[in-house]
DNA sequence: CACGAATTGTGAAACCTTTCACAGAATCTT
DNA sequence: AAGATTCTGTGAAAGGTTTCACAATTCGTG
């Protein structure tokens, strides 16, 4: 078993024994720190990464300095994956706890799709699945309301994120009210407000920075908000 | 050029000559008069479609029949392509004009992309563009006000879909208030007021139910509020 | 442990949106 | 052209959010 690695993540699974050599020397790992960027919007998107440990969040900036947040990743997670279709980053990446990733060029990554057919079919799974994420999250704003969202993100953290306890899901990052906003696309004080709400009605808790949400509140809340 | 058509479209750009008779004998055209359903959330996400003729918009649903409206694609573009991230569809697909669609079932589309490798990386390249169309329209939601997200609907309407006249940018479709608040995740009585404000103040204008577009006003519109 | 920085809690005023309720206009159908 | 739909225009009341301004807490790091 010469290149473990490699077939335990979601983008190589199902790679042929005789191709793993190939793949793994045109691959090549790094380390960021702590809330270290790893691209900024406006860098040339030349490469695809794929992270194997800590958490990276993908963000979008806007002109006006407002701040969203689209994805928060854990290992086994691809990103700027729309290497093929931005000649320069229109998101940011920034790792949100120390990290190792996986960093594999655009010319390497063209000739991984066109010698192992798998990968390019793993790649084709990928994008899709992430695009029918966020295609559930556009149509999840449409909710007007704050604590809408905050509750349909809440169940989403903790359904991706989420341990159980005897407490209830509790959320393994560190999230401020800040993050919730940047998420749900509102105000720190509106997430404030109404993450207090939450916890007076059970729905969530706290142990330090982690959430605990208590999923079959929120969404029975849901239902019937 | 026995199947011209075929390498017209994006998803089969560069096909070779020889690929082109058994990627034809793959695909079935069907046709759908305005206001039919083409696909519908639950049904079996079995098979991708290519748009030949007509509009269709991509919808999805919510439990207590709030409608958003996702996509509203013209001549070239795919759609039903989650088909290998989706058991059942997620959105539903309406015709909104009378529409010719190319059907590719899901077994046929695997046997061209495992024997024409164009034919993946075009679909990829589709994909990626897709997902990062939505990621923008994501950062776009982040502003808050509906006046805002409004310009900002009206600006890619006008790109995607418009035509310059001496008039301003006409966009080509029949568009409603309705329509438009549930592409920005709104009302229809919002809609009105804000489209009227517009109109005051010579952002917009109509032309029956095709709606002209100043996208300067609109620009400076957007960056100074 | 202590100090500075980051995070959270709150309130008031201005503003925006939803919701409901109708009326008028525009458009199809027949 | 009449009648039926669908679309658009408006207003008032209720409720949510933003923005601004500070205070209180908690965290992190030296």
């Amino acid at each position: 078993m010469p290149f473990p690695v490699l077939t335990a993540v979601e983008l190589f699974r199902g790679v042929p024994r005789e191709d793993r050599e190939k793949i793994s020397r045109l691959c090549v790992d790094r380390l960021y720190p702590g809330k270290a960027t790893v691209f900024t919007r406006g860098d040339p998107g030349d490469s695809l990464f794929l992270l194997k440990e800590g958490v990276v969040k993908i963000c979008s900036v806007s002109e006006k300095g407002a701040e969203t947040i689209l994805y928060i990743l854990k290992p086994d997670a691809i990103f700027g994956e729309l290497l093929f279709a931005e000649k320069r980053r229109a998101l940011t990446a920034i790792a949100a706890t120390d990290v190792v990733v996986t960093v594999i060029p655009r010319q390497n990554f063209l000739e991984i799709l066109r010698s192992v057919p798998v990968v390019a079919e793993n790649f084709i799974r990928l994008l899709s699945r992430r695009l029918s994420k966020v295609e559930k999250e556009i149509a999840d704003f449409g909710h007007t309301w704050s604590y809408n969202r905050l509750a349909l993100v809440l169940l989403e953290l903790a359904e991706e994120h989420g341990v159980e306890t005897p407490a209830g899901t509790r959320i393994r990052l560190r999230l401020t009210h800040e993050d919730l906003a940047k998420l749900i696309g509102t105000t720190r004080e509106t997430v404030t407000t109404q993450v207090n709400r939450f916890r007076k009605n059970g729905l969530v808790g706290r142990e330090g920075s982690f959430f605990l949400v208590n999923r079959k509140e929120l969404e029975s809340f849901l239902r019937s908000g």
